[in-house]
DNA sequence: AAGCCAACCTGGACGC
DNA sequence: TGCGTCCAGGTTGGCT
């Protein structure tokens, strides 16, 4: 679910209606998380003014007075603004009252976590310590791409790489691949300069594209904002999910090839 | 050293 | 209806 253009359009619904509110208590759920969270901390922030909401890659990070909330919603996650009282759905793992909202973390597939950090700590973090820039970043993401250009790895790999790009998952690597006319296994190393600046240029278009629609709801609708509302990408996605459906360019029946475990859905006339 | 892949989980879709 | 199989938006750690 959650890539770049999901995370920030949670954020930009998070934001105004909590920035400046005190965190008046916190929950946390029984299950365990990727990691478990330290009662103690979590204790810490209860009574610190919530300052802003930012996101690094695919992380948000609450920047409270004296402390950090960092939230990861994996695979499934979810934070989801609810008034005060309202039944919390099953696999809530974390909620938080604020003022005058309750923000829930729910995440029935449990890949996504959050920690307390140390306003020092966050810069070292392990998730947001060696993230690569921003896809909007055009220059910074060919030259990040063209530092690797002797890499055997597939290119769809090397756009997973938090480390190279931040905050491109599966659904982006593959419609930016397609955009910029590349097939998704070929190696890194038989991509040429140009390429691959036109494969980061389709990039940022294709998440300024996803980020104006608020994001891609699956038709399992599971992405929702905090809000509740889903977000329209999924109408113009060019590839994925779209197998054996005809390529928006050419009418050729969209292919899917397991590169790692992982889908990679392209239209092999298209992509070379 | 770099690159591949199984593992972490649950739930939904599909076929029989 | 029910059961088994496959699949999923991410990331890591251990292996080759």
């Amino acid at each position: 679910m959650p890539e770049l253009p999901e995370v920030e359009t949670v954020r930009r619904t998070l934001e105004p209606v909590l920035a400046g509110q005190v965190l008046l208590a916190v929950k946390r759920g029984p299950a365990r998380l990727r990691f478990p969270v330290e009662e103690q901390a979590l204790q810490r922030l209860c009574g610190q003014r919530l300052l802003r909401v930012e996101r690094r890659g695919k992380a948000l990070v609450f920047v409270f007075c004296d402390a950090v909330l960092l939230f990861h919603l994996g695979m499934s996650g979810r934070l989801w603004l609810r008034p005060p009282g309202s039944p919390l759905p099953p696999h809530t793992h974390g909620v938080f009252a604020f003022e005058r909202w309750q923000l829930l973390f729910v995440d029935p597939r449990r890949f996504g976590f959050f920690q307390v950090l140390e306003p020092s700590e966050v810069a070292s973090h392990f998730l947001l310590g060696k993230l690569g820039p921003e896809p909007f970043a055009v220059r910074q993401v060919t030259a990040a791409l063209a530092q690797r250009s002797s890499s055997s790895r597939r290119v769809r790999d090397v756009l997973l790489d938090q480390r190279v790009v931040a905050g491109v998952g599966n659904i982006y690597a593959c419609e930016a691949l397609f955009a910029a006319k590349i097939h998704p296994g070929r190696p890194l190393a038989r991509i040429g300069r140009r390429k691959l600046q036109e494969l980061a240029e389709a990039l940022a278009r294709v998440m300024t594209s996803a980020l104006a629609a608020g994001g891609t709801t699956l038709r399992d609708g599971s992405f929702r904002d905090a809000l509740g509302e889903p977000g329209f990408f999924a109408l113009e996605l060019a590839v994925y999910g779209r197998e054996g459906e005809p390529c928006r360019r050419c009418s050729t029946p969209i292919a899917r090839l397991r590169l790692g475990g992982r889908s990679a859905y392209f239209c092999p006339r298209c992509q070379r």
